[in-house]
DNA sequence: TCCATATTGTCAAAGTCTTGACAAAGTATT
DNA sequence: AATACTTTGTCAAGACTTTGACAATATGGA
């Protein structure tokens, strides 16, 4: 799609205009030149449109970025004009709150089911969302389509668990498990440690 | 404490470190070398050498860096040596599940107590913490030390609240609700935006 | 004790990312 | 229709980060 590799740097940065462009669009505010929207997000205006420019012209000069426009266009870019199905592996608090988020919808994310070694143990249901048992995952992997897993379970179970995962066909990989997960290159992981943001805050509290 | 300033990109890398070497020590692993840590890592020896000589120099030549005393060492950079006491606004299956992790307490981390418009419906208690209202915050603050608040509320009451704390004293703050917390210089603000990370992922999944 | 080997700490080069500057091209006003 | 203003897209310079190389120095075996 695009013409260059595009740095880990700038796909990191795409939520975040996402995110300030739709507030701005929940504002009624139509259009923004990039100094505008440097001053909201504390960046340099250059860096908005070197960022832009990489996937496109999206801007007009004398008149900026049409908002709404521009927010279609980084959905494009992240991927979420295609729709993704999802299933939670863990249904413990981490789990169900994930599995709870409401706005994921909007963005083409259906969470389709969760799984847990006790389902009953889930005393409330999420959303109406089935929590099957684990031993069902490998039977549910054939019957339906799964383009991303979340894994909220303790690190020992995570490897084996990704491993059934990735033979079932799932190649995104939401990794909430305290260890990095190493999985066959086709297979795309986004470790989330939370700890590690927690330290440093402690690191910046101690020191600043 | 540090000579020069740190770059937040070492900052970054000091919690991964931490995490493969008490993988290691509780493999019983005594001794480690740049380089065997830097093949398990996926960086370079060179990276892992440069970034623990901004701090000092704990590795020996011929030898390498001893395991227990680089976890001591870097959990002292990190402000682990201190204890933090912390609350969580935001009784929800989010911060329940913040509150419940149980290795939080081996690196000085206290959960004290959580707060919710609501208090009454959080069904289950978390490891036995109490569940405030609201309302009782501003007092809690006057009699209790918090160092770091953890916020997992919705976006339209992120910033009343975060004020209330900060006025409170409150100086260290892990936000996950879904804007980008601006508080004075005085306050140190650790964002967590979970569906940026996702989006991330979906990016990969469409392009790689 | 000596020697071969291992491995750090550090420097400079290479690579990547961010910023400032400005021509080009549009908008808005008169 | 002309002019002043705005703002992009793009380039090159500057800043920052990572890497490779190697002297210095320790280990461990003979």
């Amino acid at each position: 799609m695009e013409k260059r590799a595009i740095s880990q740097a700038v796909i990191k940065r795409l939520p975040r205009y996402m995110r300030y462009l739709t507030e701005l669009r929940a504002q009624g505010i139509e259009r923004i030149s990039s100094k505008e929207l440097s001053e909201q997000m504390k960046v340099t205006a250059s860096q908005i449109r070197q960022d832009l420019n990489l996937f496109g012209g999206f801007g007009q000069q004398g008149y900026g970025y049409n908002v709404s426009n521009l927010i279609h266009e980084i959905g494009n870019i992240l991927g979420l004009d295609q729709s993704h199905d999802i299933i939670v592996i863990g249904a413990g608090n981490l789990g169900r709150a994930l599995a709870g988020y409401e706005n994921f919808e909007n963005r083409g994310l259906y969470i389709r089911a969760l799984f847990d070694i006790a389902p009953e143990k889930t005393v409330k249901d999420v959303r109406g969302l089935p929590v099957y048992s684990m031993t069902e995952l490998p039977e549910y992997l054939k019957n339906n389509r799964v383009d991303i897993a979340v894994l909220t379970i303790p690190k020992t179970a995570a490897l084996s668990v990704a491993q059934i995962l990735y033979n079932g066909g799932v190649r995104g990989f939401w990794n909430f498990a305290h260890l990095d997960l190493a999985l066959p290159d086709d297979a795309y992981v986004e470790n989330v440690h939370l700890s590690d943001s927690l330290m440093q805050l402690t690191y910046r509290l101690k020191h600043q």
